[in-house]
DNA sequence: AACGTTGTAGGGATTTCCCCTACATAAAAA
DNA sequence: TTTTTATGTAGGGGAAATCCCTACAACGTT
């Protein structure tokens, strides 16, 4: 990594969340996702080892809260610019957050553009706020949006790899794929296996959970 | 089969139609389903081999309709009481089946126990007209019999089956499974065999799309 | 020109599944 | 009451499906 690139760490406890924005972040020229931690322990860690420039940290973490462990975070790495994240737009921990040291605040909701759009901007020092925090905006766009990180993960797919996932999650096995959209068995292979990959699944379970939040 | 042996086939192009049923009408002591027929093809070549005491006819098969090989089957068995079969309480066809020859009528849904008695019935010389099949009964019951085949057929698994099928369709594997309820891979592998033989399925396709049907 | 992504496919190791068998217990039928 | 059937449990061994790695051509982007 050059002297150029943004260091980002993520502390999140949504599996899908972690592997879907490095994904989402690496595919930007300057970012770096050095790091990936699903609980404060581990997150404050990697913070210690790796004085990433970037932390993205979930308001919602299972044992303590983002917002707990924001303090010592930020104590061990006091140069860090921390964004945290939350799924929905309940702007009560905001002020919070921001006494606390946090630089800006996305909704996992449009995480895309935004989020990528928050880094540079904290970047330069200053805070980044996502609109819908802002009181008297919480109403009237809750339509739009609907981009989810799984959205954003499944888009990540290519056509064939959806299509071979679909069927897979249907419980069709590989030469019944191949049979159906005329392909080699080990071709259906590579699609399931590379859009595995991308998702950072390693079982059908998690594949199969994933599409049923998907399609909800 | 002893003389009292009532002999059934059954032509019906829904294949969890023809393995429930199967499994619904030989639990009774004195059915017993002799063959099977997703078309109407061989449907007319078992019933001239078989000559069945009680063909049951699916109303909507798919080349040709069940109205419409009705005469055929009654032409090779004449002595077989046909009872129709059909998804939705359209009385359009009832005539119709009447006058070429049906002895009874029975909608999928509530199938069970009026197709027994059905069955029964037409035996004994007397016609069977699913009650809401007469006109002015139409209405207001669209609620009740939920029963359909399927849960029938889901029922038949024992607790044990149905929490391993759960498990298999959400894409577990026979391991997974096995750590998760403390037993060993081998039994788990018996569960998944059973239910499979019992819904008469030879693919985690079949019995993906079956369960989605059931839990809509 | 070099790189990343996508569509395509094979070899070989590993995992999972499938079929058959076995047995104890409880329930149901004869 | 003896016998059968259903259910919970599990193993052995062969077949099938999956996984990991590799390969390559076409296309688009840097």
């Amino acid at each position: 990594m050059n002297s150029n690139t943004i260091s980002i760490l993520i502390i999140d406890d949504h599996k899908l969340l972690l592997s879907g924005l490095t994904l989402l972040l690496n595919s930007e020229e300057d970012f770096e996702v050095v790091g990936q931690a699903d609980n404060g322990d581990d997150g404050l860690e990697l913070a210690t080892a790796l004085q990433p420039q970037v932390i993205l940290l979930d308001i919602t973490l299972s044992n303590r809260s983002g917002l707990d462990i924001l303090p010592d975070l930020l104590n061990v790495t006091p140069e860090s610019r921390v964004i945290m994240l939350t799924m929905h737009n309940d702007y009560r921990y905001l002020e919070e957050a921001m006494n606390k040291g946090a630089k800006g605040f996305v909704l996992k909701k449009g995480i895309d553009v935004d989020l990528i759009y928050a880094i540079r901007l904290v970047m330069q020092g200053e805070t980044y706020i996502h609109s819908s925090m802002l009181p008297d905006y919480v109403e009237a766009q809750q339509q739009e949006s609907e981009e989810t990180i799984d959205t954003i993960l499944w888009q990540s797919l290519s056509g064939r790899e959806q299509e071979v996932i679909q069927l897979v999650v249907k419980g069709f096995t590989s030469r019944e794929i191949a049979e159906k959209l005329f392909l080699s068995e080990k071709t259906i292979a590579t699609y399931r296996s590379r859009a595995m990959t991308k998702l950072g699944f390693s079982s059908r379970a998690e594949l199969v959970s994933f599409i049923g939040r998907l399609t909800i």
